[in-house]
RNA sequence: CGGGGCGUAGUGUAACGGCUAACAUGCUCGUUUUGGGUACGAGUGACUCCGGGUUCGAAUCCCGGCGCCCCGACCA
């Protein structure tokens, strides 16, 4: 693609409604739109980099047997007060609307009620089960204060998986499985060294729930370490008695700020019983169904691989998420550069499509720069030095490990050595 | 929800209660330049967030909204 035919520009200077690294970057590179505090807008790159870390989610997830659906966004009350969740006063950040007839409607926050009522209609038999399905959704909450860009919106995309199972065992099982897929999840995304499984809260449904933090100044959660069994305990449920139940030793762990980028439940049979979602059994007789929930916030684990991996010029992308994997930038506005970079382009566009034409009028330092802003691993620059040599600049964006090669070993080479 | 800060061209900032609201950047048209946001010239662009008030006079002071940022609380 030419870089010319995207309407963002990349600005040289912060937004002063922002204050983190991360909304800025994005912000400033064209990633990303701000509406409102806490809500944002993806731009065409910023939606190909969310649309990347969606497919590394997706395909872990049908490595589980999950299939994808998709559920509504508005929530009918009545399910919701089965469970007890409706009440502004036990669940306080609801958005709630209105139907013309003054019907209340919410806007789901997550979907354990709906995605429960809905298996109702579906699930009869012990045959039915094990069931396990996700999606990715648009969830609503109604934060007092959002913050920190990206990272606590109001509005944002997750990725929510339930399961579904006969029994305890089962589901617990299964709950193990996951917890391998989500660390699969965050080292396809780059963060392999920065998460941790960290046990936290469970809620109301069990002692423990587990949590996957990446360790950031960014975030907004504390949890203590243990850096060789890549282990954590979150803050709020940190005591001697704890470390000492999940085998960590208490005067060893380091405090440290982390991002909660997914969190983990084993739900029991409350939601459930509650909605009165039952099987029955090879001996006729009507048992619970166990159940588990899955949460990734998309934007979320975006912006913090963002915020990780950024340096003083911007943006740096790890390959597996990066909405192109090359740029080309002609350095010069100089016909000859410019027909040699395009033609460049050409040629690479035929053997991978992930390559981006840097193609917009500037100085020399503000085409560097913008290429450096937009965080893409790979930079070939074409300069009218290069050509007098018969070769073409690369640059790896991350290390600034500079290369040069011919037309040929590009063409024909492997670009990624 | 408690506390603090802020709201001025598209963007980032300036302006003692007093000239036509300034500078940078962006954008347009020239000329120039080309290895880290190039230089010069000419243009363009603002009901100073909204509503009241004080005053001869308000971007500036006061009151009330709304919005944004930060700290805290909250975060099934």
């Amino acid at each position: 693609m030419k870089y010319s035919s995207y309407f963002s520009k990349i600005k040289k200077e912060a937004p002063k409604d922002e204050a983190s690294r991360n909304a800025q970057l994005l912000s400033m590179a064209g990633y990303i739109h701000k509406e409102m505090a806490g809500v944002y807008s993806l731009l065409p790159l910023g939606l190909v980099v969310s649309e990347n870390v969606k497919n590394i989610v997706r395909k872990n997830m049908n490595s589980l047997s999950a299939h994808e659906l998709h559920m509504s966004a508005l929530q009918n009350p009545e399910i919701w007060k089965v469970t007890n969740r409706w009440d502004d006063a036990v669940v306080d950040n609801w958005f709630k609307t209105k139907l013309k007839n003054d019907t209340e409607l919410g806007l789901g926050f997550t979907h354990e009620e709906a995605v429960t009522s809905m298996l109702k209609q579906h699930v009869y038999s012990y045959a039915d089960l094990p069931i396990y399905v996700y999606q990715f959704q648009n969830k609503f909450r109604n934060e007092l204060r959002a913050k920190s860009g990206l990272m606590r919106g109001r509005e944002f995309e997750m990725k929510d998986l339930y399961s579904f199972c006969k029994t305890e065992a089962d589901q617990k099982a299964f709950f193990e499985k996951v917890k391998e897929t989500y660390l699969k999840i965050f080292k396809e995304v780059g963060l392999e060294e920065y998460v941790y499984t960290t046990y936290a809260s469970g809620g109301v449904f069990s002692k423990f729930s587990i949590e996957f933090q990446a360790i950031s100044e960014a975030g907004e959660d504390s949890i203590y370490v243990d850096e060789k069994k890549k282990i954590a305990i979150n803050k709020e449920i940190y005591s001697k008695e704890m470390c000492e139940e999940l085998g960590l030793d208490f005067d060893n762990l380091i405090e440290k700020k982390a991002v909660e980028v997914g969190n983990i439940f084993n739900l029991g049979t409350k939601y459930s019983d509650a909605l009165e979602l039952t099987y029955t059994d090879e001996k006729n007789t009507k048992q619970s169904v166990w159940m588990g929930s899955y949460g990734i916030g998309i934007g979320r684990l975006m912006a913090t691989v963002a915020e990780i991996y950024a340096d003083d010029a911007g943006l740096v992308w790890p390959k597996e998420i990066a909405p192109y994997q090359v740029v080309i930038v002609p350095l010069q506005d100089d016909p000859e550069v410019k027909d040699e970079a395009e033609k460049l382009y050409n040629s690479i566009s035929k053997i991978d499509p992930s390559v981006l034409l840097y193609d917009v009028k500037g100085s020399v330092g503000e085409k560097l720069s913008s290429a450096d802003m937009l965080g893409i691993p790979t930079q070939i620059i074409v300069s009218k030095r290069g050509l007098i040599e018969g070769k073409f600049e690369i640059r790896d964006r991350k290390t600034k490990k500079v290369t040069y090669k011919t037309f040929f070993d590009i063409v024909e080479g492997d670009l990624k050595d």
